[in-house]
DNA sequence: TAGATTGTTAATCGATTAACAATC
DNA sequence: TAGATTGTTAATCGATTAACAATC
């Protein structure tokens, strides 16, 4: 479907350009150029037309891109031109969180369901939406009856791996994890979000080590 | 203090060292090789001596690494070696739920103030260790008060950078920045953690698109 | 037409990896 | 001594950037 290797940093710089078009959307504009894009996030203005361009031509020479289109071909790529069904295991602080997390739902994410094996837990119903806490023990059919697409192991490390097996048994297209482990997984894809190593990478600059970009 | 150009990656490969390291001592074991540590985080364990090498010579040839000495060098290196204080700005869903997080606390991190413009929410103590929630007009006061070293950002996105500035105002020495939104400080250490981003960067490779790494 | 800005090719830069001498 | 595994140099690989022809 596409038919050039895409260097690994591209996909999460597509998202910071689709976050700064909605911006300039919401501040009246209707055009931009990559210029433009590239001061406001730091980035060379070659990078950003080059990352569009494995995608598609998404500008017009000499007049820049339309950031109503440019925002529609962004959603495609990055796939949020759906809505996407979340389930997240682990009902404790960072799962309690997520899921009445606003950057969440505005993007076209929706958490339907939670997970935990605490008795005490299940049975009763989160935040705003009153999003329903099942017990780990039906989850494949939960996931199943929900059409869940995509897993977030909210647990401690000791159980990640477990959870993850469960999920990829449970057919689940994708997870993010954020428990503080190395998850091994074949054939499901997997994002990370290690809260702990960011903090880590802080002080190891603040204090004395440097290294290149941010 | 530390001559050569370190390549950017590392920072966050040494904290899953770290993390590796920790997991090695755990189970009994007291020596590892840079193999074995290559074959648990799918890593070339050239990379992982490459790595290492840029801080010291932490290993003995033909016998590997101390397991507590690699620990100790890594935690130094990453600058965990000592406490840290911070200071949380947002007593949100993200905010409380950092407050009570285990992952920070093991590592040396400790959250001592949450800050909120919300006078309602002034005055509360949050989580088994009590963290008050101060009035945002105090956080320079509590800042210097309270020794906080690192600002946790936790607001909304249109918030964020007035509250960057203030940090900045403040002498903090770090921001660790939740909100998903492009940050401008100088000579002030940022990490960013951008949730959604993570959740675009999944559906974006699940959805056909597909780059290099993970 | 002149000015602007794209999409793309080629050159540069930087990070990873293979190879190997050092040494436990 | 033979085997293992490090630390480091040199080669490779991949990502970024400069340059520029295409074109609005």
């Amino acid at each position: 479907m596409i038919p050039k290797k895409i260097p690994a940093p591209v996909s999460k710089r597509l998202a910071l350009y689709h976050r700064c078009v909605n911006t300039l959307l919401n501040s009246g504009k209707d055009t931009t150029s990559s210029k433009e894009l590239g001061e406001r996030l730091s980035l060379k203005a070659t990078q950003i037309r080059k990352d569009l361009s494995y995608f598609g031509d998404f500008g017009k020479r000499g007049m820049g891109y339309d950031l109503n289109y440019l925002k529609e071909s962004l959603e495609r790529v990055l796939g949020i031109n759906k809505h996407w069904n979340i389930g997240i295991v682990g009902a404790g602080n960072i799962g309690m969180a997520l899921s009445n997390y606003q950057g969440l739902t505005r993007e076209g994410y929706k958490v339907v369901a939670l997970f935990d094996r605490n008795p005490s837990k299940v049975g009763n119903f989160v935040g705003t939406q009153k999003i329903p806490i099942y017990s780990l023990d039906d989850i494949c059919e939960k996931i199943r009856e929900l059409s869940i697409e995509i897993g977030v192991i909210a647990v401690p490390a000791n159980h990640a791996q477990a959870v993850a097996d469960k999920l990829v048994e449970c057919e689940i297209k994708g997870i993010v994890n954020f428990a503080p482990v190395k998850l091994y997984l074949d054939s499901v894809a997997l994002e990370d979000v290690d809260i702990s190593t960011s903090f880590k990478a802080l002080t190891f600059r603040i204090q004395g080590g440097s290294c290149g970009g941010t």
